[in-house]
DNA sequence: TGCAAGCGGGACGTTATTGGTCCAATGTAA
DNA sequence: TTACATTGGACCAATAACGTCCCGCTTGCA
């Protein structure tokens, strides 16, 4: 049953958005025994003129009744609830967790694929399907959107599609160069999105790990002022989170940093910063790409990451409180949300 | 699965049609290996600009690959195209048995339900609801709908539903009044169907077997007459299937006449007339309610009959030729098609 | 190498659909 | 009877869908 939602969720994919309203108004119609359509229309957050064309359908399937006292559901309506029962949890129990992370967090949206990326290259996979539809909905025309590095990025960019081409935007590197393998570069992944898009890509060809007085230098420097420029004027970021140690080793940083961190409790990364599971930062260092003040203004931060083992980091970065959207998998979802009940 | 399927179809009534439509583009698409817009168009029936905002959308989900070249299929969409073979035939396999049906017979629509009326109530049930959506469909302004009586039809008008009333339009019985259960008069049917849509209704209370004399005497009565004249100009006409010695023994026919249509042959029976299995008419008698040649006239005829065992009498009657629609199960459908195949 | 057929994609005007808002008619309960 | 809440109709604005035409590009054939 699983692999025919999965399909029509391919070729249909807001199917279980309308199941789920459709279901809701009927669930609430019960539950009430009998409603008006306003108080209705407030206690689901829809306008009264869309509840109005949905009641109106679900009166013609026959599944609400509606006379001039209100509406009450019909004996096929019922039966169909009761039907839906057991399928509630796997059609939608990943929107209700997607809710409920979304409610604590502050963020404007969540998205949750089911599986573990930690175990399923399958999950994986769609987890950066899911981060491409989410990065497709917020971009607009003449955009900045500056993209972290990582093999889930990675993995995002390789499937990004676009119905036209979008030439008006640009995608650059959220950060510099960094020690890993060419393909989790964030500058390749720039430039992966802007081939698969149609937009256009700049690059920034300095290490992300920088003394101070290299950075001081290379900022004289006209063309990668320029470009540090567009990428801090960046609207959108896309960022993955990883662990702070992991991250900070494979960054090369040095062993005095990385025991101080460690004593600080440093348990997420994410652009380049380390976080606590406060979601305070622990660790901060001059970079020529977007710095933490150049995060906070941005207006769209969007975090993908995914796998039972990233759940605590992805909580502290959410803490962290910058981010304005998340996408993950069922796995760090889940552990995200134990975090929560332990609060 | 299939109660999965039955919940959305609810919910959702064209999910499927827009799943086979997508899968259809898909499929046609992975066969022609590269293909053009407008040759894509042509061979699925479809006009360009419709097939464009579908490629646009599986391009949008990955499914499909553009450039100038033409069409071809993605890794992706071949995947799914591979994971959807197992669930055609369950999703689709009827509308299929519908289109070859509809095309053997001349219809303008079939629709066929899942499951076997003779055995499942439920299966009866949905009948009833997929003809309430046929005559729906075709429901108009200011139309007179006359309606047999029957089980089958009771089913379909006690699950009527409109979303909002019809007020200027007519039901009348088709025929007069037999000796059946009163739940299953024509009148009965006629005014339950427009009590349940706000529509008007006129009933006839005249037996439907007359006498010669008996018809030219009563036709004289004026208020007998303006009923008659209604019923007989109507534009829609909602009628059963029965087998021809069930329902020629049920209204009481004179056993001298059964023994006539026997030899004859007589299969099928529908709005009061009997049918070989060539459809041709073997047994007439003078009715107050509609005449063959009204049926020929009338503009929508509807069938809508079900259960293994109604079958071959179904394709009698269709084998008559003045049904435009026809509504029945996939157990009728299946000996139907058997019945083609026999041809 | 040149040509023509077929390709995707842009553009535009028209039509159909959807959503917001207001109000009249109606039924219900106090 | 009155007051309230209900549905359902009407209307308008915004938007999406659609039919149609054309342009520039690629590609395969001559």
């Amino acid at each position: 049953m699983q692999s025919l939602i999965d399909i029509q969720q391919q070729l249909l994919p807001d199917l279980l958005v309308v199941m789920k309203k459709r279901y809701l108004i009927l669930r609430q119609v019960m539950l009430s025994d009998m409603i008006g359509r306003r108080t209705l229309a407030a206690s689901l957050n829809l306008t009264e003129r869309v509840l109005r064309a949905e009641t109106d359908f679900l009166k013609g399937q026959g599944l609400l009744l509606i006379d001039a006292a209100g509406m009450r559901i019909s004996d096929a309506g019922r039966r169909l609830l009761e039907n839906m029962e057991p399928l509630y949890k796997t059609m939608f129990g990943l929107s209700d967790l997607e809710e409920r992370i979304r409610e604590r967090f502050g963020l404007k949206g969540v998205s949750i694929v089911p599986g573990d990326s930690d175990t399923s290259p399958y999950t994986k996979r769609e987890l950066g399907r899911a981060g491409c539809a989410a990065l497709r909905k917020v971009m607009g025309k003449d955009d900045v959107v500056a993209v972290t590095g990582g093999s889930t990025l990675a993995n995002l960019a390789g499937q990004m599609m676009t119905q036209a081409p979008l030439k008006s935007n640009w995608f650059v590197p959220a950060r510099g160069g960094l020690g890993e393998s060419l393909d989790y570069q964030a500058n390749t992944i720039a430039s992966t999105l802007a081939k698969r898009t149609g937009a256009q890509y700049r690059l920034l060809h300095v290490p992300d790990h920088l003394s101070d007085e290299a950075y001081m230098s290379l900022m004289q420097e006209p063309n990668v002022r320029e470009i540090v420029e567009v990428i801090r004027s960046a609207r959108i970021v896309v960022h993955g989170i990883g662990d702070a140690m992991v991250m900070a080793r494979r960054r090369r940083v040095d062993e005095s940093v990385i025991q101080a961190m460690e004593a600080e409790k440093a348990l997420a990364e994410a652009f380049g910063y380390y976080f606590d599971r406060n979601g305070e930062v622990v660790h901060k260092m001059s970079t020529a790409g977007l710095r933490l003040e150049d995060i906070v203004e941005t207006e769209v931060v969007i975090a993908i990451a995914g796998g039972r083992s990233k759940g605590e980091a992805i909580a502290a970065v959410m803490r962290f409180g910058h981010d304005d959207m998340l996408v993950t998998d069922e796995a760090a979802a889940l552990e995200i949300a134990a975090i929560m009940d332990r609060e």
